[in-house]
RNA sequence: GGGCGCGUGGCCUAGCCAGGAUAAGGCAACAGCCUCCUAAGUUGUAGAACGGGGGUCCGAAUCCCCCCGCGCCCGCCA
């Protein structure tokens, strides 16, 4: 939670001792620029009573020394802070804490987990959506004071995975490499139709490692782990760490599953041997088929209930494709297992190419990797040309920051819930609604500030109008914090750092800091100082890397 | 066929949950701005009655209903 003088709560809170069931529809923070908030009275008041609402505000407010303006335009109550207030909450916060808004260390234990991906190939940019997607949502969550830790389940035992051990066996030659790994994947998939000898081979496998035959479950592991390991590194240099892998096999192994069926031995059916259960919609959920072996939903179900162990809060970040499972799960969890943790699901709509859907097995991806490579390359092409005085290596980190920045951002600013399209020139856009928009925003006011590192104290006094702007811009960051909590939407974040670099562009055009008047110099270097604060905050959470200079 | 989601200038998106003051950015186009803190920037011009149609309301991109288009799902796959 967070802990920060809140002057939108103060008002509100003064507004409501005259005026009875206020509402944020009748207050919020105001979008159109007339003010900082506004106070609709539509329906506090018939048109003839404007001015009576009008004047009970005023008295009420205009007291206060934080409260710039009040005036009044018809229906609408227009107040405006002083922004000098603003900014020396923000200064003295930042002095305090050292960082705007603080948190308090929420009890709550959150456990993310994405990615979760059938480690068949190597990670394409449309699972790599739910990477950056849960990745940023976990980094929000723990700047919110949660403690959070995030998890990728490693789906190591089913037909899928199966299917590509098989692969290998047969036409891998030994070769474990990723590469040799996928083809065989592939070749499989491409013959398992037409050949039943095939499907059978791959069901006997299936059995003898669910029987826990040793040496099948070495070899599984050996061939998952090479996967595994491009998926890490792939995250990895993304900028994303999972802090546990765990693997579905462990829960066939170590009983777990058996004792879901024990716990749901009241709802349990039976089907020539295949065992189920009815979800709230009367379809039948399959939790063993008649060979004995079991369904991904039962091992997700001995999963959910490890994950509740060790976390107060679950948070599962899905393919859109998986609602109906998701669906499934928490009806089960909920009425059938009393579940006790707070259950939350998020899904990404899937990103598809211009050449139609993704698919491993048909060989149709771009992968992670491809795209962190040219959105790299590409950046190293403009770092040349605009920097003809850096070194290689400086040059090298540049691009890499600004490529992978890049990468993380085109697809997390874009609503999760809505269908992409990948294209080459969307994603390595570096200009506009970019990642190095921002950096190079915050580039040219690290530039500025080593003319004046420390600027905290003294008075403060705005005397332009794009300065208060920004500091204003600035003030809002906790309430985007919290909406974006609230509906654990990291792309809120994106959104803001666009329009909070929008008004630094404004101030930096308008005002030139370091020719400053003396009675302005000092609070434009606090200004910019709280502003890359902030920005190095929101960066963290969009997975954006910041550098001093670009 | 049923369920869930999406549909905003030529293109990509924000706004929709909690309805209100001129629908906000970017890309592409055109015309400008570096004797001044990094021009990966910035200013301006042109371009949208928010898929279509009803409805509720003083007021609808936003809420409700119908239709159309697209995505995803409807497996003893995951």
């Amino acid at each position: 939670m967070l802990l920060f003088p809140d002057l939108k709560e103060k008002v509100e809170k003064k507004i409501s001792s005259v005026l009875a069931g206020i509402n944020s529809k009748d207050f919020d923070w105001d979008q159109t620029g007339h003010s900082d908030f506004s106070l609709r009275c539509f329906r506090l008041a018939k048109p003839d009573g404007y001015g009576k609402i009008c004047d009970a505000v005023r008295n009420v407010l205009s007291s206060d020394a934080f409260i710039d303006r009040i005036e009044c335009q018809g229906p609408y109550i227009n107040i405006k802070v002083r922004g000098e207030a603003a900014l020396e909450i923000m200064r003295d916060e930042i002095e305090r804490a050292g960082i705007f808004p603080d948190t308090f260390q929420d009890p709550e234990r959150i456990l993310v987990e994405h990615t979760s991906t059938n480690p068949t190939g190597p990670l394409h940019i449309g699972r790599a959506r739910n990477s950056i997607l849960g990745d940023s949502l976990a980094k929000l969550m723990a700047r919110m004071g949660y403690r959070v830790s995030t998890q990728y389940f490693v789906n190591d035992s089913g037909r899928q995975v199966m299917g590509m051990v098989e692969g290998f066996r047969r036409y891998g030659n030994g070769d474990r490499t990723l590469k040799t790994i996928l083809s065989c994947y592939q070749k499989i998939y491409s013959l398992i139709d037409k050949d039943p000898e095939i499907r059978e081979s791959v069901e006997n496998l299936s059995k003898k490692y669910e029987e826990g035959d040793e040496n099948t479950i070495r070899e599984v592991k050996e061939t998952c782990s090479v996967v595994l390991d491009s998926i890490r590194s792939s995250l990895l240099r993304l900028g994303i760490k999972i802090d546990d892998y765990v693997w579905e096999s462990g829960f066939l192994r170590g009983g777990e599953t058996e004792s879901v069926l024990e716990m749901l031995s009241e709802y349990i059916q039976n089907e020539d041997g295949a065992v189920f259960i009815t979800g709230d919609d009367g379809k039948k959920i399959y939790l063993k088929r008649k060979d004995g072996t079991t369904i991904y939903f039962l091992r997700d179900l001995a999963y959910h209930l490890f994950k509740a162990l060790n976390a107060d809060w679950i948070i599962d970040v899905m393919g859109e494709d998986h609602k109906g499972h998701a669906r499934a799960l928490s009806h089960v969890l909920i009425n059938m297992l009393e579940y006790r943790p707070r259950l939350d699901f998020v899904f990404n709509s899937f990103v598809s190419l211009e050449t139609g859907k993704m698919s491993t097995r048909g060989g149709n991806i771009v992968t992670l990797d491809e795209v962190m490579d040219r959105s790299r390359q590409e950046a190293e092409l403009i770092v040349r040309e605009k920097r003809k005085d850096l070194e290689s290596d400086r040059l090298g980190a540049i691009a890499e920051a600004v490529g992978i920045s890049s990468v993380r951002f085109n697809i997390l600013r874009i609503g999760a819930e809505k269908a992409m399209v990948f294209r080459w020139k969307d994603a390595l856009n570096v200009e506009g609604n970019s990642a190095p928009f921002i950096m190079y925003s915050y580039a040219r006011a690290s530039g500025i500030l080593k003319h004046e590192p420390d600027a905290m104290e003294g008075e403060l006094r705005l005397d332009e109008k794009e300065e208060r702007d920004l500091v204003m811009k600035m003030y809002r960051y906790p309430y985007v914090l919290r909406a974006a909590m609230d509906s654990l939407k990291p792309e809120y974040v994106c959104n803001y750092l666009l329009e909070l670099v929008n008004s630094f562009s404004a101030f930096y055009s308008s005002v030139n800091v370091i020719k400053s008047e003396e009675k302005n110099r000092n609070t434009r270097f606090l200004i910019l100082h709280i502003y890359k604060k902030i920005l190095e905050d929101a960066c963290g959470i969009a997975g954006i890397r910041l550098l001093e200079e670009m």
